[in-house]
DNA sequence: TCGATTTGTCGAAACGGTTCGGCAATCACC
DNA sequence: GGTGATTGCCGAACCGTTTCGACAAATCGA
């Protein structure tokens, strides 16, 4: 590979003059050009990783999601590269798949001295929460809310998320409502038990302990968990599941069972569900405005990275609504 | 951020010496100890930025998908990140959604010195193929094979796949069959034509020139061309749609217009569809072997990284059987 | 016309590691 | 006890950039 050195001995100049050429350095406009014309020569291209040792950072962006195959996440991706692609910048994706990996992916970034990290944290141990205050690196959380911890966050309203939903099954008559959440303890999950418990607690409908089930945001968990819902004595009428996954989960457990959705059981969720239209019957969901919540994430990520001193911008939360789409997934049981 | 230096002091020795404690060089037990302890006093981590820069490579694997909101991709990601993982290196993943942005991706990708590439290449002109060569970098290719290159290449039989569900479709008394191809020239969409073709003509039924369609891998684009074809004067008996998105947006079309699969028209694809079994009906496929391809492909990658001379390695080709999996979406028209 | 600025270029010192040759001190062997 | 190999550590050079001070030449103002 070709260095600074073989463009300056080729253009008949010094390293520091093709230096300040390739940034806006002093430089007369016939050198530049000739700088130009020998680095084509000789096919040089700037080595980013002594750039980013020069100064202290490189030029990655770090995307941490928890689950890449999740088209939640992947779609956080696609937003994220575009942005940073706009800034110069590529992205590094260390997918973190449980929260031992989480640690490990951490360490490996900050070896690398990416210049940001976009996470969504799944630890929760006081350890992990101090282990993330230790960074030093621009960091920005989303989805998941680290208490305790000055870091920007964005994410969606979850408690109205699940309460909007909940208020809809019960307006339309249910009372035995079942509510599948994800991993306990994490901020999502405590959240939306929290919107689905003070709705349901406002009507004056019971909660029965044996509906609250938590299946880690896992389809094949939720799938089990549905099972053992619907072959218990007592079945719920609704189900409230707490993402997409879940809910895919769920649905195919109810038609494996033979039960039909929304006539014997009704059926809502959190998340986009991909390729929706094609689930029979369409799902009534309280979608996250991905978009608008990654261009956020990444455009305050991007304001840190690049500020003299981003300890003076203080720690910053945006929590976006969520958006509400009918389908017909939910019987109306007050006919 | 403590470096080298810092370890050194605390540990009164020189920094070659912690440098040689930290690899595998000759330092007494006792030496070692003393400087383990220093480093985390201090709490030092090596800079992989200075590493890379002094071995000319980093530690960085990149994963160059089409699209990684397909979940044929993202799980690439998930078994090339074990993998890379396992051998102490990180994965970064540069979307190329266009071949554009591909070319981009590369060019960003090799400043970063990154140790190894692995590649659906999208890109078909000669120009992008002689830049692939002039590559030295190793890397793997994979889904997408570029002819006259000397690189690894891991992929399925594409000719097999549609010309067993070709031949499914004519055993079942189909004639009249549609195929719904991705980007012209790209080959897999050649590749996945010429398997259509050759059991169309075997069998000696026509193919009608308005049945071959092509969608450029997009769902949108698909669910188009099959509102064309449902709404034209003769209609096919069945589609065969050469990728996951493109039958799911040629299902929705189906649906969407009133017909009903399979009783109007069946469909068949090529490659595993997310949540399969809630997409009703649940389509016949011709599935890629997946986890095999990945676990190749990163371990070529791998091997030519860790090889002196990965010169000497001669290009290799593995194509791999699909796994036919039965579903519902096919009439039977000889009843 | 002369001193003060500005402009264009250069050399050298970093950034934080690895590696290699050198050099005592220790060990093995006869 | 002398020779040769081994062990344990060090200093210095280097990887490919950026940056800063120095300095000659050109330009400017009065």
């Amino acid at each position: 590979m070709a260095t600074i050195r073989d463009v300056a001995k080729r253009a008949g100049v010094s390293i520091s003059t093709v230096s300040a050429a390739f940034n806006e350095g002093r430089v007369s406009d016939e050198t530049k050009l000739r700088i130009a014309e020998a680095a084509r020569a000789v096919g040089y291209a700037p080595n980013a990783l002594a750039q980013s040792l020069k100064n202290g950072r490189s030029r990655l962006i770090a995307l941490v999601p928890g689950d890449i195959t999740n088209p939640f996440f992947s779609n956080w991706l696609i937003v994220v590269e575009k942005h940073a692609l706009a800034a110069n910048r590529a992205v590094i994706v260390s997918n973190s798949r449980g929260v031992a990996l989480e640690r490990t992916a951490l360490e490996l970034l900050a070896a690398q001295r990416v210049s940001g990290i976009l996470i969504n944290p799944q630890g929760i141990s006081d350890d992990y929460r101090n282990y993330l205050a230790s960074i030093t690196i621009p960091m920005v959380t989303f989805d998941q809310y680290i208490e305790g911890l000055s870091l920007d966050y964005v994410g969606t309203d979850n408690v109205l998320a699940s309460r909007i939903l909940t208020e809809y099954l019960l307006r339309l008559g249910h009372r035995r409502i079942a509510f599948i959440g994800g991993n306990p303890g994490l901020w999502t999950t405590e959240r939306r038990l929290e919107g689905f418990v003070s709705a349901m607690q406002r009507a004056d409908a019971p909660i029965e302990p044996d509906f609250v089930l938590f299946a880690n945001y896992d389809g094949g968990e939720a799938y089990t968990e549905t099972v053992r819902l619907l072959t218990g004595v007592e079945r719920p009428t609704a189900i409230l599941a707490s993402n997409n996954v879940m809910a895919l989960g769920a649905l195919q457990a109810i038609s494996d069972l033979g039960f039909r959705c929304p006539q014997d059981i009704s059926l809502t969720s959190i998340d986009d569900v991909p390729w929706m239209g094609l689930v029979k019957p369409r799902l009534t969901l309280a979608v996250q405005p991905l978009q608008e919540l990654a261009a956020i994430a990444i455009d305050w990520l991007l304001e840190r990275i690049e500020s003299r001193d981003q300890a003076s911008i203080p720690p910053r939360r945006m929590i976006l609504p969520p958006k509400i789409v009918l389908g017909e997934s939910c019987a109306d049981l007050r006919a």
